[in-house]
DNA sequence: TTAAAATCGGAGTAATTAGTCATATTTCAT
DNA sequence: ATGAAATATGACTAATTACTCCGATTTTAA
């Protein structure tokens, strides 16, 4: 009952980055070092995140990553579903659930409930939130 | 980000025994018949929530597995903390943390506020309500 | 042109989770 | 007593997660 830690590594990579001026870029051994993230283990993670078009990376010297969008358009879910794939907090929440008990099952509402004020949460929190709550808290 | 397959099964397997009537035994294989799970895997379980003080056991002929107190009293948080330990839903969350950003950090009270808001629906919910739910159901 | 700085991608390792299997032990019923 | 019914336990396998390593490729700058 844990994001991994792929996702961690995820949410924290993109907030170095939104906390950048202007969308500069950042090595991703730089990310890795200031975020204390295995280097090797977030080029994987940074790769993924690029695919999900939350992130450009350019190659070569002077290469590096940037943000694809605002803060304000990046939520908490959108990284760490890039990652973790969609958060469920059983496996009963899936629609094709294998469950067979469906109907009668009073633990799956329990799950759904759940799962939704945990989602909706995460999907209410975009970088510019937490950018804000960052310079508040300093 | 899921609880894990074992937990799901210790609720099932405790949600089954709470719907005997007066807290009849039921061996390990027969649960693991009607709840869909596989049997041996559910015999360590059920072991690890007799040691957590949940369930008594009784070896032999006409042993079997009851609970080791009333619905009511069993909440889902117990269960599910016996087997998978403590929910945390980040590394960050817990009290000795390797976060090094602590106070800087605008991630770590995102994750407390759903741990807490989690835990505390399933500390909220105990066996005798799901019960109810079940009656209401059917 | 060439060296350095960077991402890209695939293969390999260690730990945890999920589950199987075989065996020992206890208890009841005949 | 003894056989069948049950839990107890430890060793084993497979899949996923959390990494590491290395070589290939791209790009910039001197």
């Amino acid at each position: 009952m844990q994001i991994t830690r792929q996702a961690d590594y995820a949410v924290r990579a993109v907030l170095y980055l939104a906390r950048l001026e202007s969308n500069q870029r950042a090595a991703t051994s730089q990310v890795a070092k200031e975020q204390h993230i295995p280097p090797s283990f977030l080029a994987k993670i940074i790769s993924q995140l690029s695919i999900a078009g939350l992130l450009h990376t350019s190659r070569g010297a002077r290469g590096g990553v940037t943000l694809a969008r605002e803060p304000k358009e990046i939520t908490l879910l959108e990284v760490i579903e890039a990652i973790d794939g969609p958060i469920m907090l059983n496996e009963c929440v899936s629609g094709n659930s294998i469950c067979t008990f469906d109907d009668e099952c009073p633990l799956r509402p329990v799950w759904c409930e759940a799962q939704e004020e945990l989602v909706g949460r995460l999907k209410t929190t975009d970088f510019q939130q937490l950018l804000e709550q960052s310079a508040v808290a300093a």
